[in-house]
RNA sequence: CGGAGCGUGGCGCAGUCUGGUAGCGCACUUGACUGGGGGUCAAGGGGUCGUGGGUUCGAAUCCCGCCGCUCCGACCA
């Protein structure tokens, strides 16, 4: 993509409204525009990295067993009477009335709808277990929302429902569930940790959160500094084989938010040298809630004795949209975002020092086409703005490397290759950037 | 939901107290110079001062209502 036609409108100065860091380089990275209080229009730029991480998020649900599906945005209010929470929600749901009169909602989770989809399809306890999800956008009308698009009124999620027959299978898809939320913030770049948890107002009594650690979240956590060393991707996984040992290594640690903190407990469980204590941010959320939603929608299967059970639920979030701030809250340093480069909306900037001059422009296309037709993301800054503007916008927004060409270089036949994330630079030739890209 | 504050060109702000022809910086346009970390000079364009009403010869400024946004606290992916 050429920077001269390509929509991205950056700021050099930061809006009053933005006051935490995240929410400030996207505005001036030109990622989001707020259309109102907690509701974001997603700019180019914003929504190449939503989408990225939206694949990741997908990938890993695939792999762990789970299928896509599209619920609908706005539900009837007469599911969420059946299960109680029209009246329990509360402000926070957005309530419609269509030009019948009828009570809508614009749907703030999606337990009712699964539930409903599922028992109107599934008699027989051979149909399970299954896990559905979906990655749809839900609106929480927020007291207060702010921080950008970490607290907004809408946002997208990736929502899964799990349906087992019995506590010992959904235990199991709780678990793959688990490991593939590990696996999934891994491949974004972060290291989320799991914490117990309060159930709150989806009920069930197994949960886990999953926390990033950054200086501006908004909980405080304790946990043991041996979970932060690791890593899952290392590791094989099987889903259809026990997954027992990865969760059991990753809740044998104490970890907690500071509503189920217990100083005494972590002071005797974690020594010293390794009691991590910082402020984190919730990145995912998993739940298991028995039948409290299969009872009362009545969804039930008959079992090989030919009796009748309710079905046993899980539900597991991650909050995309979230996502976005929250890896630049965990990625980022005084010049900008540094984006992970499995999310990085391109992964080279390709920095033209001296539009206009043969030589590097000459260049530049030379290194473009070769690194576009290598299927490489490239963000070709052509415009005749300053060397400095440049280089602020390009360190701005974060991507993972650039590709320095001015007639310096030129003269010499090397350009300079630049990590973003160490500040890494190295003089090369052209045909040895593209190949390093490449490769 | 309790408390506080702010709405003036795309962004950041001054002007409001004490009413008198709307200003600054950045950004933008044109031209020239320049070129390795938001460059220089010159000439330009752009504003129903959130909105409705009131007071006044005259309102960005004073009074009343409404709307929007932000911050602090309690709640959430």
């Amino acid at each position: 993509m050429r920077l001269s036609a390509y929509f991205m409108p950056t700021m050099k100065e930061t809006p009053a409204e933005a006051q935490i860091v995240s929410h400030r380089l996207m505005l001036r990275a030109g990622m989001v525009r707020q259309a109102s209080a907690g509701i974001y229009s997603w700019l180019p730029l914003g929504f190449r990295v939503m989408k990225k991480i939206e694949q990741i998020v997908r990938e890993e649900q695939d792999a762990a067993g789970a299928q896509e599906l599209l619920m609908p945005t706005v539900q009837a209010a007469d599911l969420w009477r059946e299960s109680g929470r029209y009246d329990d929600y509360g402000k926070e749901m957005l309530r419609i009335t269509d030009r019948h009169g009828r009570d809508m909602l614009y749907g703030p989770t999606n337990e009712e709808l699964i539930t409903d989809i599922f028992r109107h399809a599934v008699r027989s306890y051979r149909d399970l277990p299954r896990i559905l999800y979906h990655i749809q956008w839900k609106f929480r009308d927020e007291v207060r929302p702010r921080f950008g698009v970490m607290r907004g009124r809408e946002f997208l999620m990736k929502d899964s429902y799990s349906f087992d027959v019995d506590y010992e299978s959904a235990r199991k898809s709780y678990n793959k569930m688990f490991v593939s939320y590990l696996r999934t913030f891994s491949r974004l770049g972060l290291k989320a940790i799991p914490m117990e948890a309060e159930t709150g107002p989806i009920g069930g009594n197994l949960s886990h959160e999953f926390i990033i650690l950054a200086n501006t979240g908004e909980t405080q956590v304790f946990c043991h500094g041996d979970l932060l060393a690791y890593d899952v991707l290392a590791e094989e996984i099987d889903y259809a084989g026990d997954l027992s040992h990865i969760v059991d290594y990753w809740t044998r640690c104490y970890a907690r938010t500071d509503d189920k903190h217990e100083p005494e407990v972590f002071a005797a469980e974690v020594p010293d040298d390794k009691r991590v204590e910082r402020r984190g941010i919730e990145v995912g959320h998993i739940f298991y809630f028995g039948s409290k939603y299969s009872e009362p929608l009545d969804a039930f299967v008959t079992l090989q004795d030919g009796s009748q059970t309710a079905v046993h639920m899980g539900s597991y979030g991650i909050g995309v949209s979230r996502l976005v701030g929250a890896i630049i809250e965990a990625c980022h340093d005084d010049d900008g975002i540094i984006w992970p480069e499995p999310v990085a909306p391109f992964k080279v900037g390709l920095i033209n020092l001296k539009v206009g001059n043969d030589a590097c422009d000459a260049l530049c296309e030379q290194l473009y086409g070769p690194l576009r037709n290598a299927g490489v993301e490239v963000l070709y800054s052509d415009r005749d703005d300053s060397p400095g503007a440049k280089f602020a916008e390009m360190d701005l927004i974060g991507l993972p490397w650039q590709i320095v060409v001015g007639p310096r270089g030129v003269k010499n036949g090397v350009v300079e290759l630049k990590s973003r994330a160490t500040g890494e630079r190295q003089e090369l030739a052209p045909d040895s950037a593209v190949a390093r890209l490449t490769a």
